[in-house]
DNA sequence: AAAGCGTGGTT
DNA sequence: TAACCAAGCTT
């Protein structure tokens, strides 16, 4: 290590109080309650969190707000509170409680986690970030973060805010991701073995109230004052990204088809790549985007009279696509994977949010038509 | 190892 | 509005 000797972080006994130490009080005060967490107080008592509680909530917060995880966590746990539970679901029943939530890997993988855990290690999760790290769905934040809340182990936590709290603290203008070796070098040297877990989620906890991504509120920071971007006035230029790649567009069309008593036509896609094992409505191919709209030339044969519903735009991770939504009332016979969706039976689908847009669509220009 | 993989909220 | 962002993992 290259820190000079006068530098804070390596200067526990010194005057300044250490970060983890500024870190920690602070958390004691201000840290979120949150449906997974137990709070610093009781951890100070020796209460352990639920392990399957913890990577549950991880894995859902994988690239995902807290408002929206917190609804789908408390679904999942009442439908599946313990990890024997969540092994003998089908998994269809797990995307379908997944639906909408994106990025659907997350949950086949959870599903696949949950029976490597039961078979594999007598329904006990491991208890080190390395076992951790070879279960299914489990990399080098989630690992660290549950062998560090649920186990103690004294391992530095690094997502998406610790990057932008050791970045702003050390004024690291090397870009991510290239700089991920020297946050987390600098996060492991912060890192108070006595409190693991309570670390992680207070630099998270920070990360998230205070050393935001625009506006960051350090006069109320626990570590101003060992803040170097802070110190030359701009904070909000770290941490330095790599430029993003356009975002191209695509497009296509989706052919709702409406059975006169058995409902809405479905159909399973396939096992890999974008939404797979997702529930959708017969479609197109996605292709790059052309100008004009598209025809039912492609659509599903034997449709005597389609009416065309308008369109919607979804924006995935890489891609914009723009829908044109067809809707038809026939009695087409079923192909492979393909079934009719009853009206009381749709809503417990496995529909992702753009197949859901798809069918709200044509509903409401349906009941627009009809009035 | 760069690219694929969802969605909703904020600016 | 378009860009950016949120407790990343997999291949």
């Amino acid at each position: 290590m290259t820190l000079s000797m006068n530098h804070p972080f390596h200067n526990p006994g010194g005057k300044t109080m250490p970060t983890s130490a500024a870190l920690l009080e602070w958390y004691d005060r201000h840290a979120r309650d949150l449906p997974w967490r137990i709070g610093p107080a009781r951890i100070a008592k020796g209460v352990r969190p639920d392990p399957y509680r913890v990577w549950l909530s991880e894995i859902m917060l994988q690239q995902t707000t807290v408002a929206a995880v917190k609804a789908y966590f408390r679904k999942f746990t009442e439908m599946w509170p313990d990890i024997e539970s969540l092994a003998s679901a089908d998994e269809q029943d797990v995307l379908k409680a997944w639906a909408g939530l994106g990025y659907y890997s997350r949950a086949r993988n959870l599903k696949r986690c949950a029976d490597a855990v039961v078979r594999e290690h007598a329904g006990r999760f491991p208890q080190t970030a390395t076992a951790l790290r070879e279960l299914p769905g489990i990399g080098d934040y989630t690992s660290a973060a549950i062998a560090a809340i649920a186990f103690g182990e004294a391992v530095p936590v690094v997502d998406g805010n610790v990057e932008r709290v050791v970045s702003r603290l050390h004024r690291i203008d090397t870009p991510l991701p290239v700089a991920k070796k020297e946050i987390r070098a600098k996060a492991a040297l912060m890192l108070d073995p006595a409190r693991p877990g309570d670390f992680a989620q207070a630099m998270m906890d920070l990360g998230a109230t205070l050393c935001t991504p625009k506006r960051p509120a350090c006069m109320h920071c626990p570590v101003r004052r060992m803040c170097r971007a802070l110190a030359t006035g701009d904070p909000e230029t770290f941490p330095v990204k790599a430029p993003r790649r356009a975002k191209p567009r695509r497009r296509g069309a989706a052919f709702v088809i409406e059975h006169p008593e058995k409902g809405w036509m479905l159909e399973r896609r396939g096992g890999s790549g974008l939404l797979a094992g997702m529930t959708q409505v017969p479609t197109t191919a996605w292709t790059a985007r052309q100008d004009g709209t598209t025809d039912t030339s492609e659509a599903p044969a034997g449709v005597s009279r389609w009416r065309r519903c308008g369109s919607i735009r979804h924006v995935f991770t890489h891609f914009e696509l723009e829908l044109d939504v067809h809707h038809a009332v026939a009695e087409l016979p079923l192909e492979a994977g393909q079934w009719w969706s009853a009206s009381d039976e749709i809503g417990g689908e496995a529909l992702p949010t753009v197949m859901k847009k798809v069918l709200a669509l044509a509903i409401e220009s349906k009941l627009a038509e009809n009035s």
